[in-house]
RNA sequence: GCGCCCAUCGUCUAGCGGUCCAGGACGCCGCCCUUUCACGGCGGAAACACGGGUUCGAUUCCCGUUGGGCGUACCA
């Protein structure tokens, strides 16, 4: 369908430093790299930084941080949009000299006049062309013009969308937007097409939030006579509640996803499911994804964002690595989130740790959950019991507590088999399900409510400084 | 307000006129496995927004309504 010759493709993420990558963005730059890679093209990657009061090198190195972290890959040095600021004010001046363009003197209290007069007649705000066929000499003296495009009055703008299919959009309806401040940097809508063209971009895949602006920047690319690149426009990810995806709404960097223990790899694969589908597909890996992949087969509906499935993802990746691979995560991610970790211990008992990991796998859905239920491992001795664990061994405990209380104290001299056995009678005497006597027992053993089984603990850390202190304190 | 986009279980989705009293996944509920908790297995509740057309036949095509979203800046 939309023509394309076998010239080979180049997609671009072009995001503006805002401080992170946010998660839709991260989606884009995921859907234009598994494209470049899907086409054998590349990516590239564009940093918008006009905005110079918002553009800062940490920003820009959030933006790179979490790209990497999440495993895509760009071709080249990123590129300053900035720096081809002289290059953007050079085409305008060329849409001027052909007569594509002009200068407009409003200043802007006259525009917001405009608007406001437009608003109150109930019609579009929109420039009224005033200056579009004036007379330069007309100008107002010490007046610092902008440039604006000269947009056609009637007909039809049409965007070839691969996702969204062909969209219309009547010409009187666009105005003319302007493409050069009086200060002679380029507006957002030039300064894309000028960058997009001049960057060899043959596939434009970005947010839903573009497809009005797209049809804005055909007419640039039209009156420089450009060839216009291949559109794609993603619907954008909202937020649980349906409304907008934004920071109050829970909307974060991927760098938080990072810190709250989730793995590149099911944030791709959950990414990559959002908006798109292969069939019954649920769980794929990075190359099915890329073999798999097509811009017709996004949908064009914005998808809500869920935790509850991307923590079921999260958890499949965290069941399918290795020991090894974790337990660096765990570490790192430790370390820094600062949390109430020792980290000396998870460290000296390393191997451990690594031998415990593959009980602690499948029952953990984050890493940080992982840390957690390594705790009993390098926690400090003797272990801290919460208030839970502490009234469990009171004697004003609950009935049903009192008794494994009891069953605790009469442990010292327990074994594998003995306590077992216990459980397994207590529960039968009291007809309560087994789960039920040993969350207590869990909590108490290890003074938190998320640890692994009472079994595994017991063999983890041997009977006696456990047991033995559990009891004196009971 | 005007323009544009969207609309299948709670959520992500499959479906591209009959194979659909609608399939999968997450979540939820129940059962099984199990000396706990998980993992795993099995089963269940759960959706075509509404109204008109078109058609022998609409979840699938068209129109409208309603409901969401995006845009409407000398922001990007």
């Amino acid at each position: 369908m939309l023509g394309t010759m076998s010239r080979s493709v180049v997609t671009r993420f072009a995001p503006s430093p805002t401080g992170y990558l946010h998660i839709g963005g991260a989606r884009t730059a995921l859907f234009n790299w598994v494209y470049a890679q899907k086409t054998g093209g590349k990516m590239l990657l564009r940093i918008e930084d006009t905005d110079r009061e918002r553009s800062t090198e940490a920003a820009v190195d959030a933006l790179l941080d979490g790209l990497s972290w999440l495993g895509i890959t760009w071709e080249g040095e990123p590129i300053s949009q900035f720096a081809g600021a002289a290059r953007h004010a050079e085409v305008a001046e060329e849409l001027l000299a052909r007569g594509h363009a002009y200068k407009c003197y409003c200043s802007p209290e006259e525009l917001a006049e405009m608007r406001e007069t437009a608003r109150a007649k109930g019609l579009p705000p929109r420039y009224d062309g005033r200056w579009r066929d004036r007379d330069p000499s007309e100008a107002p003296a010490g007046v610092a013009p902008v440039i604006r495009i000269k947009a056609p009055e009637s007909g039809a703008i049409i965007v070839e969308d691969h996702v969204q299919g062909q969209v219309v959009f009547q010409a009187e309806n666009l105005d003319d937007f302007i493409i050069l401040r009086s200060d002679r940097t380029p507006t957002y809508m030039l300064a894309v097409v000028v960058d997009d063209h001049d960057m060899g971009v043959t596939h434009v895949i970005r947010g839903d939030d573009h497809l009005t602006n797209a049809a804005r920047q055909i007419l640039i690319y039209q009156a420089m006579g450009w060839r216009v690149p291949e559109m794609a426009h993603v619907p954008l990810i909202h937020g649980p509640d349906g409304a907008k995806f934004s920071k109050r709404h829970g909307a974060l960097g991927v760098d938080a996803y990072r810190r709250m223990g989730y793995l590149p790899a099911a944030l791709r694969n959950y990414l990559a499911r959002l908006g798109w589908a292969h069939g019954d597909d649920e769980v794929f890996s990075t190359s099915q994804m890329v073999e798999w992949f097509s811009l017709e087969a996004l949908n064009k509906g914005a998808a809500r964002f869920d935790f509850a499935k991307l923590e079921s993802l999260n958890a499949h990746y965290i069941r399918q690595s290795t020991p090894a691979d974790l337990y660096d995560v765990m570490v790192a991610l430790a370390e820094e989130t600062g949390r109430d970790v020792d980290f000396k211990g998870l460290k000296e008992r390393k191997s451990t740790v690594l031998a415990a990991l593959p009980e602690l796998q499948p029952r953990a859905k984050t890493v940080l959950e992982l840390i957690d239920l390594a705790g009993f491992i390098y926690a400090q001795r003797p272990l801290a019991m919460d208030d839970n664990a502490r009234a469990l061994l009171t004697p004003e405990g609950r009935a049903n507590n009192q008794k494994v209380a009891d069953i605790l104290r009469g442990a010292t001299e327990w074994h594998h088999e003995a306590l077992g056995a216990m459980v397994r009678e207590f529960a039968e005497a009291e007809g309560l399900k087994l789960g039920k006597v040993a969350q207590p027992l869990r909590a108490a053993l290890t003074g938190r409510t998320v640890s692994p089984g009472i079994f595994e603990v017991m063999e983890l850390i041997g009977r006696e400084e456990t047991l033995g202190r559990l009891a004196d304190q009971a």
